[in-house]
DNA sequence: CTTTTCCCGTTGTCCGGACATAATGACCGG
DNA sequence: CCGGTCATTATGTCCGGACAACGGGAAAAG
């Protein structure tokens, strides 16, 4: 029973990050019911070295999928529980995957649009004549017709065949790219202000203009470094809290 | 010219860690002029392998202290240069420690108060008799007078005898809980929100009552996962941006 | 002088092994 | 039934070694 799952020898991707990915994906569709395998098993299963047994752990680890106790094991994070209605949180990628768990989110497709001002000021090294894809949604919870987030996502221009394929309904839409188009997330900025509502955003959220909002810009970028996605996201100040933790690795 | 500095070896703390914090000293006190040593210097100079030197590297670097590529080297990142005036980045610890870099604080104790409802709220465990040790202060930008921020800042009953320590003008508190007390963080939770300025909040940040402000609270825990440290910060929401960058690991 | 090629140093990946330490449950004695 | 002891098991720490991939500069070619 060794080697059940080989591990493609291509050394492209580094072994711990396939294993990791392979392991990141059966958890998510929970293919672990009977607890997560030990180092010991994965070693014999994926017929690696404990070594790249923990790189890959330690990743899915900081992601925050797992939870790893000496002496007891490792254990799959429980990932809703802790989310309630208001807090979002999100320190991480895999928090950043999980984002939005719980609520609902109908994207409408805009086409190809300029990107707004704001988010060119926030990166000035897009070039003026580019045109990005948009979409745009509001983000409610089940059973309150209030909305949480009005969000506007924009994607680079190369990335046009993928939006077509988007399912506008289905969680975040980032989340799909990387297994629609094989994008990895390496670095993501977040830009998080209080300003007024304006008054578009005070009609969609259901709020009065000027009172508080939470906006919160975000610039995703690929494993290159290279920018591929902007969202503009607006919280409503009276019933939303942005919840992260930060762990001190290990 | 082997074993520098030993690196006690009572295991209390492990040994890559000591190495981290050794390092982590020398960065900040400007000790490597000519450039961050390489691995096996650090491996000779230490006398500890490279997994060891390796360990400590990965903290640092996901402390966003150095900055590593292969072939190249690793080297010190700049830590200022790229946090401007109304940026506050904050992703890790490192940058957590860094917090306040170019900007002015001086805190007023408050002696043992009770933890504000607010507090309490947030994290309904800590029991009703006890009084932290609080400190308050307004955070500027010199050459600028309006307030970035009104911080309160409150410390678990038993570190009464530390407080009593702290310099109250440099840069953050908790930053010297390190070296006075042993105390390292181990987690760090935050619940942003946009609220209405009240009238104290208003009045100390110069806003018009109800302006929108960024409240930030922050718990801090040590590595067994006491809560020792809790701040309140209210950021005026003009002229003030929360930015910070996720790393995918690495 | 410019461009290309090659070598060397550095970090990244991966292996095998060893011991320490914490958590758990079984066993045993009160 | 309760409590302490002990062996087992799992993760954490640490070592030595090996090769790959990348950067950068020196050397060689144009």
């Amino acid at each position: 029973m060794t080697e059940c799952v080989p591990l493609a020898k291509d050394r492209e991707p580094p072994r711990y990050l396939q294993l990791a990915g392979d392991l990141r994906r059966k958890v998510l569709a929970g293919g672990f019911p009977a607890g997560f395998p030990t180092e010991a098993e994965l070693c014999a299963h994926y017929g690696v070295s404990r070594f790249t047994v923990r790189e890959a752990l330690r990743r899915l680890q900081a992601e925050g999928l797992i939870s790893r106790r000496r002496g007891s094991g490792t254990s799959i994070q429980p990932a809703a529980a802790r989310g309630r209605a208001l807090h979002q949180p999100l320190s991480n990628i895999g928090e950043l995957l999980q984002y939005g768990r719980g609520s609902q989110i109908t994207y409408r497709p805009l086409g190809r649009v300029d990107l707004p001002g704001l988010a060119v000021s926030h990166l000035g090294q897009t070039r003026a004549d580019e045109q990005w894809i948009g979409f745009s949604g509001l983000r409610t919870l089940p059973g309150d017709p209030r909305p949480l987030a009005l969000t506007e996502v924009f994607f680079a221009p190369r990335l046009e065949a993928v939006c077509a394929r988007l399912d506008l309904s289905s969680g975040t839409l980032f989340a799909q790219l990387d297994e629609l188009a094989g994008i990895n997330v390496g670095k993501v900025t977040q830009d998080i202000q209080a300003i007024p509502a304006g008054s578009e955003a005070a009609r969609l959220l259901g709020l009065r203009r000027g009172s508080p909002v939470l906006r919160v810009i975000r610039c995703y970028h690929d494993l290159s470094g290279r920018l591929f996605e902007i969202s503009v996201t607006h919280h409503p100040g009276d019933r939303f809290v942005y919840s992260m933790h930060i762990d001190v690795e290990g």
